[in-house]
DNA sequence: AGGAATAAGTGATCAGGGTCACACGTTTGC
DNA sequence: GCAAACGTGTGACCCTGATCACTTATTCCT
């Protein structure tokens, strides 16, 4: 499928270029598209180009030397990933995979490096990405060393909703309505699990619990609203048991 | 204390500017020496400077929720840290301790901004310091998905080992003798409980058994031998059993 | 529409590892 | 030089959360 450079003028990182390297990036650019589960970037392999998401939802995932599944980040549209070796040429250090179906524009590094030549914002916009993970695993670090299990949880849910995952990324997380406020497209049990090495079911209890206490409360599939946003942080910040 | 272009140049990321640049540098740099446990960088803070070790040896650590300490990675001299303001004016997202006594020089970071300016090459820098602490934090996190305690104990001197820790970072940590390696100013068991969120006891019975089994070896304080590498290596994949 | 996969809820069991309480040697600092 | 702080070694206890084994919604195919 063709690239146009409109499709590219989407992403915020590329939209501040000029109009002819946009098509200049469009004409190398390739169009992907991916079934649920699919896989995007392998881990360990040396990736040739970035990977913008143009629809869908991706997840950043590594394995333990084990063979188990560990939930890093996710990818929302707009976003990319597989930045990484525009930096130092190294191997993908984690797994990229569909959440849902994705379409994803894959822009070869050799390309984007010249751009940058002429556009170090661009470098920049790439350089604040990194940071940003940074941030994130950083804080995300912090959550495994909770040694409460009720509070990583909702530590995690607090993340998700303030959109502190991903600062400048996922603003859908945020839906604020009239008082309540609601997590879209939430994790499933399994994801957060997974995301702070714990079983399915220690995550599927402390739910239990915070939905029969009304803290949250499931509308639908997809959508995951906060009662008493209050309470969740005191639980989040430990001042609180479940 | 006066800075020198000279002593900058002793850092692999600035050496490679024009002498002209570096004492531009260094007259706006200013050294500052910590004692243990000295607070290099506090979290939260709006740092406005990186911070180049000179010598000494620092470690990120960070705080959860309900106090407990995190220890996050180490900065050996020749390297930076504080880095991550560079790119998004954001805070210092973990602190920075002094491990021994230490000496550090202050680079403000608008005027390393100017001077990225003209040498893109320093930007480049950053990004890929960045690069390898977003692989090292990957790695690092998929350690703590480890179920077994001695499985995560022993990949952890794997990385210590392999100078996996910070690739091109800390090659004092190899120190190949005849057949026989070691890893030169280890962690204590505590710093390695907490950068595993285990319990120091939890670790020091591993390390009971790694030692009466002749897998490691002390030899003294500020030593650690790797006596059965192959060995090492087999429980750190997991395919050995402690 | 219907069967299959996927997600979620729940109890029983049990072992791994955290916590507490010490002892002991070695640095460090005054 | 001595006390305090630190790093380490070990046993006993017991609690939390993993595991297993199901059942019960949902959602996804085709």
């Amino acid at each position: 499928m063709l690239v146009t450079p409109e499709l590219l003028s989407a992403f915020p990182s590329l939209k501040p270029l000029p109009a002819q390297t946009l098509s200049q990036l469009a004409q190398q650019a390739a169009v992907k598209r991916f079934a649920r589960r699919g896989v995007v970037l392998s881990a360990g392999e040396q990736e040739d180009a970035i990977c913008f998401l143009f629809e869908g939802r991706l997840q950043g995932v590594d394995f333990t030397i084990d063979g188990r599944e560990v939930g890093l980040y996710f990818v929302e549209p707009g976003d990319f990933c597989g930045e990484l070796g525009m930096f130092d040429n190294g191997p993908q250090p984690e797994h990229v995979i569909a959440l849902t179906a994705a379409m994803v524009v894959f822009i070869p590094l050799h390309v984007l490096r010249e751009v940058t030549l002429e556009h170090p914002a661009l470098l920049q916009a790439l350089g604040k990405r990194l940071a940003s993970r940074v941030r994130q695993m950083t804080r995300q670090r912090s959550l495994l060393g909770l040694p409460n299990i009720s509070q990583r949880v909702c530590c995690q849910l607090w993340f998700l909703l303030a959109g502190h995952a991903d600062p400048g990324n996922s603003p859908e997380h945020k839906a604020p309505g009239p008082g309540e406020v609601a997590i879209v497209n939430p994790p499933t049990h399994m994801e957060i699990a997974i995301m702070l090495s714990l079983s399915r079911e220690s995550v599927s209890r402390v739910f239990q619990v915070l939905q029969t206490r009304k803290i949250v409360k499931r509308d639908g599939p997809g959508k995951l609203v906060i009662l008493d946003t209050p309470c969740l942080q005191r639980l989040a910040e430990g001042k609180e048991e479940l």
